[in-house]
DNA sequence: ATAGGGTTAG
């Protein structure tokens, strides 16, 4: 056959070629190697374009790397299918496979390559395009340069960015709209609003997607007052918003709790005929759960025609964060039961739903479920999963999830690393959480306050002040939670003047105004050191109104130190504002009991049972050879209990001959006659201490952690413990960590 | 053939 004529056979099985139907592509690819005519750029690249934009990748390259001597547009064609299908990584392969063939790629090139560059957020790689774009002059090309604002912005440098803009010879609505955006979402309110400014003065009018890209940009930098601002700027300018811009504006419409504005936006979706857009309806169930009506959202997720997988997500979210934990849970599984493929934002949301809300056990198996379902967590799930590590003292499922991300390679991120601090620290591995703190190359406010928290739990005061030091030498600003945890740091140590003095400096120097958390640990602070006339003098001239925490840290200090009178005026309080919380009454009635006011105490444990209250149960929790283990009191079901009532009373006898006697007061109102006997009642951390020197090896630290604080009795019992066993034991109250060693307690006697 | 915008998890 005449190579015309081949040739033109070609062509007709090309033309054939429609987007659905790959076999012609195969088809003509075979016809090319058939024949002679390979070299046809005209042929060759109509066909790599087929195979791109039918993601045959592999076809592709074995097409472009058969060629002997591939054009120009062979690539381009290649490299803009690759960007647009979200392989970067491919792109930038290709783009350097240009440069070996000798070829240098045109203004139409770089747009493409610069945004797989933003895509992958790789700052160098893209500078050394731009290079290249400014020594060969491509980049005089306003297509180049929107792109490489677009990419500036993207690596967080809009330094860089504006001076691209800066320098374009003429700019246009692409190039300003992307900076703008840019300033929007880094929250540069007035750098994005003169920007915007700047185009329209230039007469050019924004469109939809300056419009959008505004009302996100601010969405996404939290100025949620300025999205609603945009969104609302923009139909009086007689812009009619679309799916996009709808969809962008309902998270800050949520954010401000602003319901009037959601139902508004609700009605123009209804009106328009949004409702089948995806994202939207997502938006909306998220911005009702916001708003705080669940019933309002559970009615848009009915509604729906076609279920899809964010709407699901929205909804669990949203009943969590509306407290319906049960429901939640309820839903997710119905989900599953459907065969919805659940994703990762689905397990994740339902794993930070449980551990936000007590349910850790549930947490560590969900991550384990999520896992055998073939979903591989992210570097959200992390964060999410492992504070129920911490609460339960999970060590091996905390390390678990340590190696994991270090293997994905994600236990850089600030909020990884902040969440590994706090498991390790919440685990009693403060050494290990100080690695990975000084390990983290990037740090922001989040990690130094999780450091600051650690050594705060594990009366490290010393170590906490010094990290508030250094977080400022670094450059970082201490935020209101960094005040908290070195406040909480003092105040575990009874550094009560340096406790005062940064109290003070912080709206001082600062310019921190303090809140209710900080006077709870100003309050505590004083209470701790007996000072508790001037700490109830600093809660009545409070600015505000003092909260639960606020009184119940003078209520606990009044305990202590056997404080009735300012005991009584606490809790008076806390009656009115948490009247079914059991822990306030006991306070209470203990205060009375250790003055052996006998009959005040009775009338409160009276209005006690009279509402019904019950006090809440005590558990301890304690890893042994990689399994948590729960221990209540008086749980009869625990196997080895036999044992460690054994135990028990043989450490009771050695406490007796070496003239041990217990607290005489709330302890033994509390429990049996026959118990009172054993000396040692069945409080869960003293349980789960002689569960643990019953199943480890002799001289090795034990670490429990229960979730009330610490009882007297047990604390005094365990310092003995420590002695007699020679063991080093580590409880964790609900805020602390009490170090028993040879006898003697970290943090002294009782408190 | 080429550039800019969206929902749900911390």
């Amino acid at each position: 056959m005449p190579v015309l004529r081949q040739a033109e056979k070609l062509s007709h099985i090309l033309n054939k070629t429609t987007a659905a139907s790959l076999s012609h592509a195969h088809q003509a690819h075979a016809h090319l190697l058939k024949t002679g005519i390979y070299n046809v750029p005209r042929y060759t690249t109509k066909l790599l374009s087929l195979y791109a934009n039918h993601q045959c990748f592999y076809d592709a390259e074995n097409l472009l790397n058969s060629l002997s001597r591939p054009d120009i547009f062979a690539f381009s064609t290649l490299i803009y299918s690759y960007t647009k299908f979200n392989e970067f990584k491919r792109t930038l392969r290709l783009f350097c496979e240009m440069f070996y063939n000798g070829l240098f790629p045109d203004a139409h090139i770089l747009p493409s390559v610069i945004k797989a560059c933003s895509g992958l957020s790789i700052l160098e790689i893209g500078k050394q395009v731009h290079g290249f774009g400014l020594t060969s002059g491509v980049a005089l090309d306003s297509f180049v340069e929107s792109s490489l604002i677009h990419f500036y912005v993207k690596c967080n440098e809009l330094v860089d960015a504006h001076k691209v803009y800066d320098n374009m010879v003429e700019r246009d609505m692409v190039s300003w709209s992307a900076l703008a955006a840019g300033y929007a979402r880094k929250g540069d309110v007035l750098s994005a609003k003169k920007v915007f400014e700047e185009g329209k003065k230039r007469g050019f009018e924004p469109n939809s997607v300056s419009w959008n890209g505004m009302i996100a940009g601010f969405n996404q930098s939290g100025c949620f007052v300025d999205a609603v601002f945009m969104f609302r700027e923009m139909h009086l300018r007689g812009f009619e918003s679309d799916g996009t811009s709808i969809s962008s504006v309902l998270p800050a419409i949520g954010d401000l709790r602003d319901l009037k504005m959601g139902i508004q936006v609700h009605g123009y979706v209804i009106k328009m005929g949004f409702g089948v857009d995806k994202c939207i309806v997502s938006a909306l169930i998220d911005m009702y759960s916001k708003c705080g009506c669940a019933p309002e959202m559970s009615q848009v997720f009915e509604e729906i025609d076609l279920v899809d997988l964010g709407a699901c997500n929205a909804l669990i979210s949203g009943l969590s964060r509306n407290g319906l934990i049960d429901e939640a849970l309820k839903v997710f599984k119905e989900f599953q039961g459907q065969r919805m493929e659940l994703n990762v934002v689905s397990w994740t949301s339902m794993i930070a739903c449980c551990s936000q809300h007590g349910k850790d056990i549930e947490a560590l198996e969900l991550f384990r479920s999520m896992q055998v379902a073939g979903v591989k967590p992210n570097s959200v799930t992390i964060p999410c999963v492992l504070p129920a590590c911490g609460n339960v003292a999970a060590l091996t499922h905390g390390k678990a999830a340590h190696c994991f991300s270090l293997r994905r390679e994600f236990s850089d991120d600030v909020y990884v690393g902040s969440a590994l601090i706090d498991m390790y620290a919440n685990c009693g591995r403060i050494q290990i959480a100080r690695r990975c703190f000084y390990r983290l190359p990037v740090r922001n406010v989040v990690c130094w306050n999780a450091m600051m928290g650690g050594y705060a739990m594990h009366g490290m005061a010393k170590e906490a002040i010094e990290i508030f030091y250094q977080m400022q030498q670094s450059g970082q600003k201490p935020d209101p939670v960094s005040f908290t945890s070195l406040l909480s740091a003092l105040s575990q140590s009874g550094l009560t003047e340096e406790g005062h003095h940064y109290f003070e400096s912080m709206s001082r120097d600062y310019g921190i105004e303090a809140r209710v958390e900080h006077y709870a640990c100003i309050v505590s602070l004083l209470g701790r050191s007996g000072k508790l006339e001037e700490a109830y003098s600093i809660i009545r001239k409070m600015p505000f109104e003092p909260d639960a925490c606020v009184w119940g840290a003078l209520l606990s200090s009044c305990r202590v130190h056997h404080n009735m009178s300012l005991g009584e005026v606490a809790a008076k309080k806390l009656f009115e504002l948490e009247p079914h919380n059991p822990g306030n009454y006991i306070l209470l009635s203990n205060i009375y009991a250790s003055k052996a006011k006998w009959n005040e105490m009775d009338k409160i444990r009276n209005i006690m049972r009279g509402m019904g209250l019950r006090k809440n149960p005590g558990c301890s929790w304690i890893e042994i050879k990689n399994k948590v283990h729960m221990l209540l009191a008086g749980d009869k079901s625990l196997p080895q209990m036999a044992q460690i009532m054994n135990k028990l009373n043989e450490l009771s006898m050695e406490m007796k001959k070496s003239g041990y006697l217990p607290h005489t007061d709330f302890v033994l109102q509390d429990v049996e006659e026959q118990e009172k006997e054993h000396i040692l009642c069945g409080h869960s951390e003293k349980l789960a201490v002689v569960f643990g020197i019953l199943n480890t090896n002799e001289g090795s630290p034990l670490r429990v952690i229960k979730n009330l604080r610490i009882c007297g009795d047990c604390h005094a019992v365990i310092k003995f413990i420590s002695r007699f066993e020679k063991r080093e034991i580590y409880v964790r109250d609900t805020n602390r960590f009490h170090h028993f060693k040879d006898g003697e307690c970290s943090c002294g006697d009782y408190w």
